[in-house]
DNA sequence: GAGCGTCTCCCCCGGCCGGGGGAGGCCCGT
DNA sequence: ACGGGCCTCCCCCGGCCGGGGGAGACGCTC
């Protein structure tokens, strides 16, 4: 059965887009729309999606807020995935530690929007929009959304491993000798890391390893 | 003409060593050797040379207080390179505070201890072993030594832009459509940059970035 | 015993990355 | 006016990386 994704965004012109994009997928179906926070609550209750994809800045409730209340009021709730611009991360960081599941880049291609929404159905987290490093310095000490959103990436005890070891900079070949496996076996590590993060490459990997917390410098 | 290397380790093997592999390069010139922290001071004064590479473990003076003796009574004094194997990072941090410009990993093989001294002569930083993360948590705050490795890197304005871009996980392709400027543009600005911070690839540069308070995580 | 998750290893393949070397234009200080 | 540093762009090339897909072994749980 296919992934349900509520669309929650008060510009019609972003929902007909993403629902254009999210509909050509086979295993994705659009169940409903909202064109502000206030309505997502009962519409939730009532659709029960899996995924809603909540934009920031919105009318009568935004999307904070409307995460909060979801999260809040509803058994089994929804993952959350924001959509949000460049323009307004300053708002995601809070979505984020309102118990957002990920972020959704208004601009990313089709296949990033179809990839995202897939991530986070299976539970996995997002941690890594091109944007994250723009949140910088704009958490407070001690809660740092980052850390949940990674310790929700149910990372393995291995793969875990890995992932400390590629933030010291070694290469795959360097890991396998470390760990004393073969090479082909950690690509396999490296690909899970990746997948379960949301990184494109072990760049991003370990930028998320450090923004989260999970490794921490001087 | 050559750049000039001092050799200071208490094992004549380990000097041996370092000594076939530099003077194996007709730009390198060993120019002389001590056993001992003690004996560095009067040495460089009298050999003056561009580098001395410098074991951390050593009797009479340790490789800390001789780096410390050098900088503080030698004038325009060598650059120091701090050689040391795994098991004695927790020295080594404090080298590099004392004023070392770079480590040298005794285990390192030759090509990579050839091109580190060659860095260092040429007022680069030495700024990623492959240890340097087991470094973490050893720095006191407000006193990290990398950070001062990463200034004495002395990046351009445009290459410490990249490397911004860098540590937000931004592909090259990426950050030239950020710059606008030619994705060949991005390649060389990035070469400098490993260069400068003694990087390999991209994943130890962003992690030297992190490491040396260049760029902060939440 | 039949799953399920984890760890291990394998193949193929395209692509980004990084090294090496070169080159032209610009501004600035000598 | 010449040199040097910086920014820009170019070519060639090898290699590591990451995706896709598959598979066997172990241990746990149901």
């Amino acid at each position: 059965m296919p992934v349900t994704v509520l669309l929650v965004d008060d510009e019609p012109l972003v929902r007909m887009g993403l629902r254009a994009v999210l509909e050509a997928q086979p295993d994705i179906e659009v169940v409903g729309e909202a064109a502000d926070g206030a309505a997502v609550v009962p519409l939730v209750r009532q659709l029960r999606p899996e995924v809603v994809a909540m934009d920031v800045r919105m009318p009568l409730l935004d999307g904070i807020e409307a995460t909060r209340a979801v999260l809040r009021t509803v058994d089994e709730p929804p993952k959350i995935l924001v959509v949000t611009t460049f323009e307004d991360d300053e708002y995601v960081y809070e979505a984020l530690r309102a118990g957002a599941d990920g972020f959704l880049l208004k601009r990313a291609r089709p296949a990033e929007i179809v990839h995202a929404v897939r991530l986070v159905a299976e539970g996995e987290s997002l941690l890594f929009p091109a944007s994250v490093r723009r949140l910088a310095g704009r958490y407070g000490a001690g809660d740092r959304p980052a850390r949940t959103a990674l310790e929700r990436a149910r990372l393995t005890e291995r793969e875990a491993e890995v992932l400390r070891l590629m933030s010291s900079g070694l290469s795959n070949a360097e890991i396998a000798d470390r760990l004393v496996v073969g090479a082909e076996t950690v690509k396999s590590h490296v690909s899970a890391v990746l997948a379960k993060l949301g990184a494109r490459d072990r760049t991003q990997a370990v930028i998320a390893a450090y923004e989260s917390g999970f490794v921490e410098p001087g």
